[in-house]
RNA sequence: GGAGAAAUGGCAGAGCGGUCGAAUGCGGCGGUCUUGAAAACCGUUGAUCUGUAACCACGGAUCCGGGGGUUCGAAUCCCUCUUUCUCCGCCA
């Protein structure tokens, strides 16, 4: 959520900032602007009779407590007009707050300055590529056929007890996940990140903090019986632990890592490259989320984005980082780099990380400020986050390329986790 | 799930329906003392919105778990929701 005082001060710059994410401003940041200043105008003058009221009241208490019954009626008469007045005012404040909102909510963030302007997937600018030599044969496996032929993820079990796109991860394919996952932390808290295990399942507040609600309703699954969401990443509940929360400068930045299981309902985008690990409903992710000062969080974005880089090369896969252009990008970030990694035998790029800034947008919705020593004023936080990383397809990609005739060779790096070298 | 009690400032803890934004203690910050530190003493100490000033400053509104109500006036009374604690029941 943009700041009212940002759209008050900056309107010309947020309309043509937001053109990059392809979005048209003008007419909601003039709807904004007027019922701002009918709100104020408004509050203004019930600020003003509220200010009356309070006068006239203290008044009547010390009539009555020096016995001057009759003025303190007097006194008492003069109250209830205002009384009303108030009231009449305050009605109609009500619905402007309202509209106010939710109009505000419509707007999308900023796009960071250096994000390129474009409409989706094509458009988004290639930051780097490192190739890594990969030896399969043509007769390469994808990785649906390769789990079927060791037996280390069933689907079909999945969908007996579930539905599709929850898979079963059965022996060296259970322990694979869990050796990832072991690593993913033990990196972090190496690179400083301290470790969270949050609740899977968040309320409503939360899921408005972290921008999911109301515009994703229907991408979380929902438990209605006591209106919970199931997470769709470990975004929601780790930046929410910082929700209206007023933090000490020297506090941040604030590193944490959180594996959660991740549920997405995927509605709608069912389609073509959903096949094996590419796509699921429920998936295994380890998240970094830093809340930094606003001064450097373009510098945390940056050590973000090394450190998911560090992890992939660690795993010896090939990578790319995208910068993503306003088109692909999402509504609460300002800055988006994804990560992809080559999956050699569908011969694609799969995403596996997408690391953002956010700037104060969801701070802003979540009030999470911080206060400079000997300060008085607060400022809202900078959020980040990025995957670190999200584990099926990184599955996938290791399945198919390192897929030899007698197996497939576990990365060196995680064999001590699996305490194995090969899945044959 | 049943019965009862409670929810106040960073923490602890007062608070007859009328100068209560809230006593007091601790903590924090500033100062005195000290070569330095501790102790002691003195001072200071929240948030949001808003008006004049627009650096420092001064004023107003709102906030005592959330929401609603009674009243000229609510931290204080009533309703409701949430959370916590105690007892009972059930249970990994």
């Amino acid at each position: 959520m943009l700041t009212i005082n940002l759209i008050r001060e900056q309107k010309e710059f947020i309309i043509k900032r937001l053109k990059i994410k392809n979005f048209e401003a003008k007419s909601i940041v003039k709807k904004i602007l007027l019922l701002d200043s009918s709100l104020r105008k408004i509050q203004s003058k019930t600020e003003l009779l509220q200010g009356e009221m309070n006068r006239v009241s203290k008044e009547i208490g010390i009539l009555l407590k020096d016995g001057k019954l009759k003025e303190a009626e007097k006194a008492k008469k003069k109250t209830s007009s205002l009384k009303v007045k108030i009231k009449s005012l305050s009605d109609k404040l009500i619905p402007i707050e309202n509209n106010l909102r939710t109009e505000i909510i419509k707007l999308p963030n900023l796009p960071h300055e250096t994000v390129p302007k474009g409409y989706g997937a094509n458009n988004n600018v290639k930051v780097k590529e490192h190739k890594v030599k990969i030896h399969i044969s043509e007769s390469a496996l994808p990785h649906w056929d390769l789990i079927k032929k060791y037996d280390i993820i069933d689907f079909d079990l999945g969908i007996k007890l579930t539905g599709a796109g929850f898979p079963v991860y059965k022996g060296k394919g259970a322990k694979l996940q869990r050796a990832l996952i072991r690593f993913f932390l033990d990196e972090g808290e190496k690179a400083g990140y301290t470790e969270m295990m949050p609740p899977i399942m968040v309320n409503e507040e939360s899921g408005f903090g972290t921008g999911q609600l109301p515009d994703k309703e229907g991408q979380m699954y929902h438990a209605t019986l006591d209106n919970f969401y199931l997470i769709p990443t470990a975004e929601v509940p780790v930046t929410n632990i910082y929700r209206n929360i007023i933090l000490n400068a020297d506090k941040l930045p604030i590193k944490n890592i959180a594996y959660t299981p991740c549920f997405r309902r995927e509605a709608g985008s069912w389609g073509a490259d959903v096949r094996g690990l590419n796509r699921l409903h429920q998936f295994d992710k380890v998240e970094i989320v830093q809340i930094a000062h606003p001064d450097h969080s373009y510098k945390c974005l940056n050590e973000m984005v090394k450190y998911v880089e560090g992890l992939i090369i660690k795993l010896r896969l090939p990578y790319r980082i995208l910068r993503l252009c306003g088109g692909d990008m999402s509504f609460t970030s300002a800055l988006t780099y994804d990560f992809e990694v080559w999956s050699a035998a569908q011969k694609r790029w799969l995403e596996v990380s997408s690391v953002s800034n956010f700037e104060s947008f969801q701070a802003n919705r979540l009030k999470c400020r911080f206060k400079e020593k000997g300060d008085k004023q607060t400022r809202l936080v900078h959020t980040l986050n990025g995957s670190a990383l999200a584990l099926p397809r990184i599955v996938a990609a290791i399945l198919e390329n390192n897929q030899t005739e007698s197996g497939i060779k576990i990365p060196k790096v995680l064999i001590p986790y699996t305490g194995f070298e090969m899945i044959n």
